[in-house]
DNA sequence: CAGCATCCTGCGTGATACTG
DNA sequence: CAGTATCACGCAGGATGCTG
């Protein structure tokens, strides 16, 4: 039954095929901290555990996969200088740059409206409207 | 030592607060189609089925988590009138209404960058910046 | 240094059936 | 109508260990 085919993100919604894309829990963060300028993978993992003391390191695997999605969606490119040691750097590509506003518009709203919440624990219901 | 204190989303990532509190595939479609006013459940249902042939009905359980979540979160609000039949308004709140021009954001940025692309199939990469 | 290979786990998501 | 109760499953995400 259809299964094979699933025309996915139909047209009336952008938002998911946003959702999507950035998915994944470095993705916004590594693109925010590649607007800077290129950054090498290890400056990316050492720049996703500041403000992370809880955290571990990020498994190697994982980062892997959020830049080549990322790579893959065509918001950051991926230069490898095929030198030993390696040295591999990524930046953002145009279109990743276009994207920086948007996450930009995104921080600006959680400054203000989340200060510190997020963390999905008891936002305090300010919600009554 | 400089802080005893786990304080969840340090300070350096809104956007990793932002990300749980939109995760979930139809949080922000519901909020957004919840911008032109009140819906009551069913209509969101209905509304969350439009462009999405290939989709089933939308799993009540899933919905109901999402519409919890989100007012547990403080973006919308949840009116119950308390009669029979049952009738149940969903709304943004004002939190929730501050939020509408970042998705108008994302949504304009997908229009003119994904178009339709999405799936997460092969973005034909236009990366080369 | 910049990854890849493998195993394991939680939870987000879907499908179905039932209720106040 | 507006949900809750169960069962099941795929996959993101973490932990190690290894390599060119």
């Amino acid at each position: 039954m259809l299964s094979s085919r699933k025309s996915t993100t139909p047209c009336g919604c952008p938002v998911a095929a946003f959702q999507k894309m950035i998915s994944g829990k470095y993705k916004l963060r590594i693109m925010w901290d590649l607007k800077d300028g290129p950054l090498r993978y290890g400056e990316i993992r050492t720049g996703l555990l500041r403000g992370a003391e809880g955290t571990q390191e990020i498994a190697p695997r994982v980062l892997s996969r959020e830049l080549k999605s990322l790579t893959h969606s065509g918001l950051i490119d991926r230069r490898d200088y095929g030198i030993v040691p390696p040295k591999v750097e990524y930046r953002l590509t145009r279109r990743g740059r276009s994207f920086v506003p948007v996450i930009s518009a995104i921080r600006k709203w959680g400054a203000r409206h989340l200060s510190e919440v997020g963390d999905g624990e008891t936002v305090d219901r300010i919600a009554a409207e």
